[in-house]
DNA sequence: GCTTATAACTGACTTTAGTCAGGTAATTTA
DNA sequence: TAAATTACCTGACTAAAGTCAGTTATAAGC
């Protein structure tokens, strides 16, 4: 435990002084660090103002006085909310968003030096920087909504994909089109498609169509490796089962493989119980659960 | 690349939030965070205040007054370098000894809670942090005089030995004894041991002990896991040999293993040559270097 | 319609961190 | 031994971050 605690100040030492100057190389732009990091907060299409407070945990004054500073600069600029006029929302400028992107791309060259050195183990050092923040976040694991055309539920598909082309030689990549071509019945009222997210990243999705009246069928559980052990599928899995209740469906359906023998488990222990086959493909295990 | 920066900016949020978090536990002692890091750097034997100044990057004159103000609490006090009586040592009061105590447990807390938070992944935590910490340290390892009976300097040698227990059904864990029972052999001006440090973490080492006049063995090449892949192997090497011609020698030996590979590899490409066997045991190659 | 609550703003203030221009004493160099 | 350098100190200053009390406009509750 003491080595441990020497290895994490270690840790602390060398991320603070490597990492930390993502936030620093804001600087040098005439700008205090706290002015140019509420800038790069405020979106293209515009950011409550009540949500850069709490991301940045800033008092309401010293952010209207940034806000009032970023205004004179000609940068941005303040609106009321139409729908509750005592709120405000940030707009950029055209000056503001060319000042923003000089910043993403200060922190975009920093972040690529860090990489840079890492030399040819750029790909161990991605994974040990996702598993710390993963275990970091483990707590926060948020499930939303997502559409099917999304780039995030895009990434979460291919990943899926390919764990279905290593695992089963039947699998061919013609069988696996992306973005989905019926994406319309993954979307409400029809059906679902839901991302679980560990802060800005992917980590696991699951989907919900449409296979005849009160009845749905449950596709593409996946989750990623740094967020498995948690149990995230389990949650996912209650999470469509709950929009499919909501959708007024009464019966849920779902095709798979005995040798995606972890998930299998899941289903059995999540009230699942096997059926007669309704599909042909590479499945050879077919279940169904009554909401 | 660009979903690897959208990576790093996540790890670089969580970790400023829930590591950066380390430091700022030292507040809450009615004391500036600054003044407090400043106490805590103070060993027991004394610490020369450049030193302060170095690893904080604190002007000159910003470190005086911190340090007036904990003389002002009756925490510190501060003396001439007898040697050089420009240069000023900080020492611990008693008073300054119980609050280091404080602010020494206060890091420990707060680094134990993360680790409770890992669960059952705490071994994948650490193993992560050190090699995202290995990975931006890596041009900063430094190679220094240890003594073989020093802590660093045992936790190579255990893990060494756990290498050869583990390859080498033959070996014994009574054949490898620690704390070395010829220490006195690896020390100046018989021999020597030196560990390679990353920051504050051992993660190799090499030994040299005489075994007649002018000619010396080297023994127990150790690279830490996360360490490997550098050349740091290469500069133990390098650096033993400069050790040992300093030391008079002019001729070193070594025994080693067909199934170290790698070593064998090293050994090689840097000039030793095989030679007849002059050992027992489960070594199956013999060489030799003339400096 | 009156009261209360909410969201944001303004101005005055404090703390912390850090810089800079001297100054002194000790040591090293020429 | 004189001049230069080094190590540290002091005092004056600034910038940045953050706090607090009081104000205004809007919305929500009764």
């Amino acid at each position: 435990m003491l080595d441990s605690i020497a290895r994490l100040r270690r840790f602390n030492r060398v991320v603070t002084r490597e990492i930390g100057a993502l936030d620093t190389s804001y600087l040098g732009r005439g700008r205090p660090l706290s002015t140019a990091r509420v800038l790069h907060l405020i979106k293209p299409e515009g950011t409550d103002i009540a949500v850069i407070r709490q991301t940045l945990h800033f008092d309401s004054g010293l952010l209207s006085r940034l806000l009032r500073a970023l205004e004179k600069e000609g940068l941005v600029v303040v609106k009321s909310d139409p729908a509750d006029r005592r709120r405000r929302i940030a707009h950029l400028t055209e000056a503001g968003q060319a000042e923003w992107q000089v910043y993403d791309q200060l922190g975009h060259d920093k972040a690529k030096a860090v990489f840079d050195r890492a030399g040819s183990r750029q790909q161990a050092l991605i994974e040990a920087m996702d598993l710390v923040a993963t275990v970091l976040l483990q707590d926060e694991l948020v499930i939303r909504d997502a559409d099917p055309d999304d780039p995030a539920a895009l990434s979460c598909l291919s990943a899926y994909y390919r764990i279905l082309l290593d695992t089963f030689a039947s699998f061919t990549p013609e069988m696996l089109p992306l973005p989905l071509p019926e994406a319309a019945r993954y979307r409400s009222p029809d059906g679902a498609f839901l991302v679980a997210w560990s802060d800005d990243l992917p980590v696991g999705c699951v989907s919900l169509r449409p296979l005849e009246p009160g009845v749905g069928e449950v596709k593409r559980l996946w989750v990623h490796p740094i967020a498995r052990g948690q149990g995230l599928a389990r949650r996912l899995m209650r999470a469509i089962e709950t929009r499919a209740r909501e959708l007024g469906m009464t019966r849920l359906q779902l095709d798979t493989n005995t040798g995606l023998s972890d998930a299998v488990a899941l289903y059995r222990s999540d009230g699942w119980t096997d059926i007669a086959p309704y599909t042909t493909s590479p499945s050879n295990l077919w279940m169904a659960k009554r909401l």
